[in-house]
DNA sequence: TTAGGGTTAG
C-alpha cells in the first residue's frame, strides 16, 4: 500500500520545521501527543550533539503517556550518569516526577522530591515539583497522599497555586472541601476560573445541598470569568443531583443575555437532555434535539451525546425516535443499550426489552449492574416473573455481577405485583444487607395490590424507621387500611402524619401545547380555560357512568398512587390535563401527560374509557412508567 | 521545555 500524505509520519514530515534541531522535534511531537514518533526520533536521532536539553524531559513525558515504565528509568538513569540530577536541570526534573507520578510509581517521585535542594532550587520549580506529585496521587486515586504531600509543601514554605487546588479540592473528602475553599479564598484563588470550576463540579458531588453550594460559587463568581466550563458544570451539579427544573432554567439563562454569548457544546446538552427527560420538557428537548442535528452535525460520533438524546426520547414518550437514534448510531456503548431497554421497560414492552439486552449480550457487551436494573424492571412492567426471577438467579453466575439493593428492590416488586407476597418476604430475609426504605416500599406496594394489610404492617414498621418523613408510604399504608375495612388503621396512620408535620406530596400533571406548559393540580381552577375543562370532564365522567362495562373493577392497584378525594367525580390532576388536550388539539393526535405520582385506579379506568369514547390516544408517564390509553385500553393491562 | 477544570443510563 502507498503510503498516503495523511499518515503521521508523512505528515510530520511536511509540517516539520527543518531548520530545527532533531531534539526539538522531538518536543514538538510530544506536544502534539505523537508519542511513539518522538520516542522513535529520540532513538534514531543523531547522538551528537546529546539530546539531553531539549529531548530527554519531552521524551519522559512521551513514555509516560504510553506506560513505558522501563523508559523513563532509563532516562532517569542517563541524566544521573550525565550528572543533571538532582536539580541541575529544572525542566528534566520537573518531567521526570510528571512522569513518575502520572504512571504511578509514586515512591519514585517522592525520592526525587526528597532529593531536591530546597534552598537552591528556584521556587517555581520546586511549586511545579509539589504540584507534580500531587497531581500524580490524585490521579491514581490517593486522595490522603495529596494531602500528605501539600502539608510537605507548605512545611517548606512552597506557596501553592491554582494547579494544586485543581488536584487538592477534588480529593477533599466532601465535608472537608469548604476548608479547602476557604484556603483558596484567603490565597485569593477562589474566583480563578479553573478553581471555581473545580470547585462548583466538586460540591456537586455532595447531593441536593452540594448542588446549592455550587450554586453560590457559580452566583459569586464576577460575570467575565464564567466561561462555558462553569456553566456546564454549575448545569450538571443541578442535573445529577435531580434538580432538573433548576438546571433547565439555568439553560435558559444561559442563552439569554446572562450567558454572555456562550454557546452550549455537546456537554451542557448532555447535561440539559438529562433533565429534560427527568422532567418531560418535550418540547425544550425537542429543540435541543434540532439544535445538534443543525449545529453539530457530527453528533452520530459523540456517543453520550446520542445516549442523552436516546434516554430523553425514551423516557418523554418517543420509543421510535430513541430506536432510530440507536440505529443510527455508529459505536455503541452500554449505556446506549441500557438507556433503549429501560425506555422498552417503562412502556411495558418487557419481551422486546429482554431480546435486546440478549442482543447487547450476543455482541460482547458485559451487562453491569444498571443494565440489570433495567432489565429487572422491564420484567417487572412486564408481568415476566419467570424470566425477571432466572435472570436475577443468575446475575452472579453468569455476569459475575452480586445484587444490589436497587435489584432487590426489583425483584421484591416483581414477586409481590405477581401475587408471591411470601416469596418477596423470603426474598428480603435472604439479603445480604440490610434492607432499605426502598426494599420495603416495593413490598408495601405489593401489599395494597393483593389488600395484604398483615404484612403491610410489617413492611410499614421498618419504613418507618428507615423513611419516617416519607409521606407516600404512610399514604399508602392509610389506603391499605381503607382497602380492607380497618378505619381505625387509617385514623391511626393519619394521626401518625399529622403529629409528624407530614403532608402527602400534592399530585401534578402537565401538558405541553404551542411551546407552552400547562400544569393542573388536582381540583385546581387556576387555568384560563378551567371553566370549559372542567365541563368536559363532568361531561366525560357522565358518558363513561352510562357506558356499560366501562368502568369494570379488579384492575390491579397499588403503589403509592393517587387517591380520588370524591369517588365519583374526583377531579386529579390527569383528568385535567387530558381534558386540555381534548380541548386544544386536533383529532387524531396523541395527547402527552407527564405525572409526578402513579396514576390512581379512577383515572386509569376513566382514561381507558375516555380513550375509547373520544378515540383519541392518551399517552401518560407517571411516576414509574408509561400507560398509552387507545381504543378503551391501556397498553399496562391494567398490570401496574 | 514542567503541573491542569466540565458529561450520559436506574
Amino acid at each position: 500500500m502507498v503510503a498516503e500524505p495523511s499518515t503521521p509520519a508523512a505528515a510530520f514530515a511536511g509540517d516539520a520545521n527543518f531548520t530545527e534541531p532533531w531534539s526539538a522535534q522531538v518536543r514538538t511531537l510530544t506536544r502534539l501527543r505523537r508519542h511513539r514518533e518522538a520516542l522513535a526520533l529520540l532513538r534514531h536521532g543523531d547522538p551528537s550533539p546529546p539530546p539531553h536539553a531539549l529531548a530527554l524531559p519531552s521524551a519522559a513525558i512521551s513514555c509516560a503517556a504510553l506506560s513505558l515504565s522501563s523508559g523513563i528509568s532509563q532516562i532517569h538513569a542517563l541524566a544521573a550518569k550525565r550528572g543533571l540530577l538532582p536539580a541541575a536541570d529544572a525542566y528534566l526534573l520537573s518531567a521526570l516526577l510528571t512522569s513518575y507520578s502520572r504512571i504511578g510509581r509514586l515512591p519514585l517521585a517522592h525520592q526525587l522530591l526528597d532529593e531536591m535542594p530546597l534552598e537552591s532550587t528556584p521556587h517555581t520549580t520546586l511549586r511545579t515539583a509539589f504540584n507534580s506529585v500531587i497531581s500524580g496521587c490524585a490521579l491514581h486515586a490517593l486522595p490522603a497522599a495529596c494531602f500528605t504531600v501539600f502539608r510537605r509543601m507548605r512545611a517548606a514554605s512552597v506557596r501553592f497555586d491554582a494547579v494544586t487546588l485543581l488536584a487538592l479540592v477534588p480529593a477533599a473528602p466532601l465535608s472537608a472541601v469548604p476548608q479547602v475553599h476557604a484556603l483558596a479564598a484567603r490565597a485569593g484563588l477562589a474566583a480563578e476560573t479553573s478553581v471555581a470550576n473545580c470547585l462548583i463540579s466538586t460540591y456537586a458531588r455532595g447531593g441536593a445541598a452540594g448542588a446549592a453550594l455550587a450554586r453560590r460559587v457559580f452566583d459569586e463568581m464576577p460575570l467575565a470569568s464564567r466561561d462555558l466550563v462553569s456553566w456546564n458544570a454549575v448545569l450538571s451539579a443541578h442535573a445529577q443531583n435531580g434538580l432538573a427544573v433548576d438546571a433547565l432554567e439555568l439553560y435558559r439563562r444561559m442563552r439569554g443575555p446572562d450567558g454572555g454569548g456562550v454557546e452550549p457544546d455537546a456537554v451542557t446538552l448532555v447535561g440539559v437532555l438529562s433533565s429534560c427527560a427527568h422532567q418531560g420538557a418535550r418540547g425544550m428537548g425537542f429543540d435541543i434535539e434540532r439544535y445538534v442535528r443543525e449545529r453539530l452535525p457530527s453528533f452520530r460520533t459523540n456517543v453520550q451525546l446520542c445516549n442523552a438524546l436516546i434516554n430523553f426520547h425514551a423516557r418523554c414518550g418517543s420509543l421510535p425516535r430513541a430506536q432510530r437514534l440507536f440505529d443510527e448510531m455508529l459505536r455503541r456503548s452500554i449505556v446506549s443499550w441500557t438507556a433503549l431497554i429501560t425506555g422498552y421497560g417503562m412502556h411495558g414492552h418487557g419481551d422486546i426489552a429482554v431480546s435486546l439486552f440478549e442482543r447487547m449480550v450476543s455482541e460482547g457487551i458485559r451487562p453491569d449492574n444498571v443494565a440489570m436494573v433495567g432489565l429487572l424492571s422491564a420484567c417487572s412492567h412486564a408481568g415476566m416473573y419467570d424470566e425477571g426471577r432466572r435472570y436475577f438467579s443468575t446475575m452472579e453466575s453468569a455476569y459475575k455481577l452480586q445484587p444490589t439493593l436497587e435489584h432487590y428492590t426489583c425483584m421484591v416488586d416483581l414477586l409481590g405485583r405477581a401475587g408471591r407476597l411470601e416469596e418477596a418476604r423470603e426474598l428480603i430475609s435472604s439479603m445480604p444487607m440490610p434492607a432499605d426504605g426502598a426494599v420495603w416500599g416495593a413490598l408495601l406496594g405489593a401489599c395494597k395490590i393483593h389488600r395484604n394489610a398483615e404484612l403491610g404492617e410489617e413492611a410499614f414498621e421498618h419504613i418507618i424507621e428507615l423513611e419516617p418523613r416519607n409521606a407516600g408510604y404512610y399514604v399508602l399504608m392509610s389506603n391499605i387500611y381503607t382497602d380492607t375495612g380497618q378505619l381505625d388503621g387509617v385514623a391511626r396512620v393519619r394521626t401518625m402524619m399529622r403529629e409528624r408535620g407530614l403532608k402527602k406530596e400534592p399530585g401534578c400533571s402537565y401538558i405541553e401545547h404551542k411551546g407552552r406548559v400547562h400544569l393542573f393540580m388536582a381540583d385546581d381552577h387556576s387555568h384560563p380555560q378551567a371553566k370549559r375543562i372542567y365541563e368536559l370532564v363532568i361531561r366525560l365522567e357522565q358518558m363513561v357512568k352510562e357506558k356499560p362495562g366501562a368502568r369494570e373493577s379488579g384492575a390491579a392497584e397499588g403503589g403509592e398512587k393517587e387517591v380520588a378525594v370524591q369517588p365519583l367525580i374526583g377531579f386529579h390532576s390527569e383528568k385535567l390535563a387530558v381534558a386540555f388536550g381534548l380541548l386544544n388539539t386536533e383529532a387524531g393526535s396523541e395527547i402527552v401527560v407527564i405525572k409526578n405520582l402513579r396514576v390512581c385506579g379512577d383515572c386509569h379506568s376513566f382514561l381507558k374509557a375516555v380513550s375509547g369514547i373520544a378515540n383519541r390516544a392518551f399517552l401518560v408517564r407517571d411516576a414509574s412508567r408509561f400507560h398509552r390509553f387507545k381504543g378503551g385500553v391501556c397498553s399496562c393491562k391494567d398490570y401496574w
